[in-house]
This record gives structure tokens, C-alpha cells and sequence, in this order.
DNA sequence: CATACCGGAGAACGAACGTTCTCCAGACTT
DNA sequence: AAGTCTGGAGAACGTTCGTTCTCCGGTATG
């Protein structure tokens, strides 16, 4: 039984320190990775006392686990908003890219955060490597149904999902948003090969 | 004045052995990262002491740095390899993706160790930022170069090159190999609308 | 043969970090 | 008002890891 009291009221309640400590961590670890991102470090930063961490998650793999999955949501309800501003199949695919090109664009950008993080932990942390997985098949499952819905064939989701994917890589490394348009030129051109074309 | 002596034939030569330590870590950041393979497993893999490694190199991060360097010329070298067997502009471009579908398939493949790399570290050590720039960099004016050679618009070796980053990525994360068809399929498409037939 | 040097095995050191513990102040309950 | 619980500040613990040091056997040079 969850009692409210003024006592809650002070140290805020558990669901809002969760949430501020889930979006602090996240800001950290795009920031500067997650190895390099210590427990003091979020304890300073999000304000909340190493003891109310460790009762709020039981361990740090737990955090990084929850800030994948939030950014998970919020990355695909990101994309979905911008595709469902543009009106027409071939524009809402372009959206997609579109999308790229301004989050490139942020100045806290930094890269995908879940290649980042399978380049930093994959190997050793299988349970990240698996919710990294999820992700991705996330993205390509959702591009192939706005490719089905638009009538094209199957082999252009994967085409498209792997051209988002690369332009990913791309600015992250070259630190330019360059690489969103050149993706979006290759979309234009993949999909009146499609024939897709309003 | 280097003395070569019979010391010298018990312990091998210092280059000898720098190559083998270079060789030892290459194989052992590939397979578990960098982070996670430390200094007492270097030496365990290679049978070079803690003392001679340190004699031979400054730092473990002037190894990875010698890593990288050594990657990057073994990656292009194989790439131009595989691209010189080939006849004809078109075939040479598609080279590159088949290339990459031999790589996917092998079982000690992990993705490419420079995106792994730039997500472990890219954040902290400017120095390996830097290289991972450079090999990225190389990689697309060599594409650029194939294009130019086969008398293909300036928009199409970034175009290129997106797709090999993203099925590098795709086929790291999601463990198969299809990600090279994928993108070979998409790179014929993208080489018709730009005039490259033969 | 004596001595200086090279290098191996592994201990040791210092820092970073995940996690837990101690001490204590304030607030709710009875 | 006494007792109990919560949570903060920060010390402490144990481990990992990069780097250096100690000890010692073997090799080459006088």
C-alpha cells in the first residue's frame, strides 16, 4: 500500500525521481558514453543522493537499460510525428530523412545513441546488444509498413532503413548533417525506381 | 647502434614482436572491445611481458592508436584488392558490396572496428576520434574516386558510401550478412539512374 | 670467472568506479 | 513526547585496470 505524505511531498515521489534521473543519465551518456559516465556523476548532475539511486534501480546495467528504452519511445514517436505531418507516401518516406537532417542538425548531437552503445558495450553486455537489436528492428519493421502502405515493393524498406543507418554513422563521424541530404537524394532516386511517385 | 646478439634471437627482434603485439590486439579489440580487454590480457594473448610492452609502446593508447593504423591499411588494401579483380566501372562499384558481403559472413566479424571504436571512445580520446575521421574520410574519396573514373555524377559516391556504412551498422547489429545484398541491390539502382551501365 | 645488462614473472601502486555502509537530521505515527 | 522511518552527505569497500617496481635468472662482455 503506497501512502502519500508530506514526507513524499519533500524528496518528491519515486515515479518523478525516476523520471529525472532516466533523463539526466540520458543527457550524460549521449554526452559523453556511458563507460566514462559514473554514478557520481549522475548524482551530482540529476541532484538525487546515491542511496535514493540504489533504491530506485537496483544497478547501474538497469539504468542504461531504461534510458535505451525511453529514448527508444522517444525517438519513434519522434519519427512518427514527422512522418505524419507529411501528406503522400513519397513524402512521408522523405520525412524520414528529413527528420535526420534537423535532429543532425542539434548541437548535442552526438550519433545514434544505441550503434553508439553496441560499439561500447555489444560485445560484453548482452542484454543491451539485445534491446540495441530491438531498436533497429523497430525502425526497419516501421519503414517497411510506410513502404507497404505506399504500395512499393519489399526491397525497398531495407533499402531505405539502411541508408538511414548509414547517414546515422556518417554525421556522427564526419560531424556534418551532409549526409542526411545525400541519403535523401538516394531515397528520391530508390523510390521512383520503386515507383513511387506522389 | 642496434647490436643484433644471440639475446637478441631469444627474445625476437623488437619490431617482430611490436607486430605481434599490434596483431594480438587487433584480434582481441575486435572480438571484446577495447575497453574491456586490458593490459594483463594483451600480455596472456601475446606471451609479451608487461615490461616489454611498455618498452615497446608508451601507452595503451598509442596501441590502439597503431591498431587503427594498422586496420585501416589492411581494410583498403583488401577493398582496392577486391575492386581490382573486377572489370568494368559497374563491376568495380558492386566489388565493394560483395566485399562486404565476404566480411559480414565471417564469424569473427563485429562490426566495423572503427564505428565500434568511435562509440566506445569517440567521446573521450580526441586522438581516436580523429583516426576513425580519417579512415571514414579515406573510404569515401576512394568511392569518390571509382565514381569519377567511371564517369559517374559527383552525387553518387556519398550515395555510395552511406549504403556501405549503413550495412556495416545494419549487419553488426542485427547479426546476418543480408544487409550487403540489401545495399549491392540498392547501389545497381542508384548506378542506373546515374548512367553507369557497363 | 666476474660483472653489467636484458627481460620474465608477478607484486605493487594509484586511480576510477560500482556498490554499500555510517552517521545524522527531519518528519510522521501513536 | 518517544520511537520509527526516510533520505542526504559522504566515507568506505572491493574490484578493475593502467602503469611501474622488485626480484631474479640467464646472457654477453672484460
Amino acid at each position: 500500500m503506497t501512502k502519500v505524505t508530506a514526507n513524499d511531498a519533500r524528496a518528491s515521489s519515486d515515479d518523478a525521481v525516476r523520471d529525472l534521473v532516466i533523463a539526466t543519465a540520458d543527457s550524460l551518456y549521449n554526452l559523453r558514453g556511458i563507460q566514462s559516465v559514473g554514478m557520481d556523476a549522475l548524482r551530482d548532475e540529476s541532484g538525487v543522493s546515491l542511496k535514493r539511486l540504489y533504491k530506485l534501480f537496483p544497478s547501474k546495467e538497469v539504468i542504461v537499460e531504461e534510458v535505451l528504452r525511453s529514448r527508444h519511445e522517444r525517438w519513434m514517436s519522434s519519427v512518427s510525428a514527422a512522418v505524419a505531418e507529411a501528406s503522400g507516401p513519397r513524402q512521408q518516406l522523405l520525412a524520414i530523412f528529413d527528420f535526420l537532417s534537423a535532429w543532425f542538425g542539434e548541437n548535442d548531437f552526438r550519433g545514434c545513441g544505441f550503434i553508439n552503445s553496441f560499439g561500447e558495450l555489444g560485445g560484453t553486455v548482452e542484454s543491451l546488444a539485445g534491446i540495441v537489436r530491438d531498436h533497429k528492428a523497430d525502425f526497419q519493421a516501421y519503414v517497411a509498413r510506410l513502404v507497404e502502405q505506399a504500395g512499393g515493393p519489399a526491397w525497398l524498406g531495407p533499402q531505405l532503413a539502411i541508408l538511414a543507418e548509414g547517414a546515422q554513422t556518417t554525421a556522427a563521424i564526419a560531424g556534418t548533417s551532409q549526409a542526411a541530404d545525400d541519403a535523401r537524394r538516394a531515397a528520391e532516386i530508390l523510390m521512383d525506381a520503386a515507383g513511387i511517385t506522389e
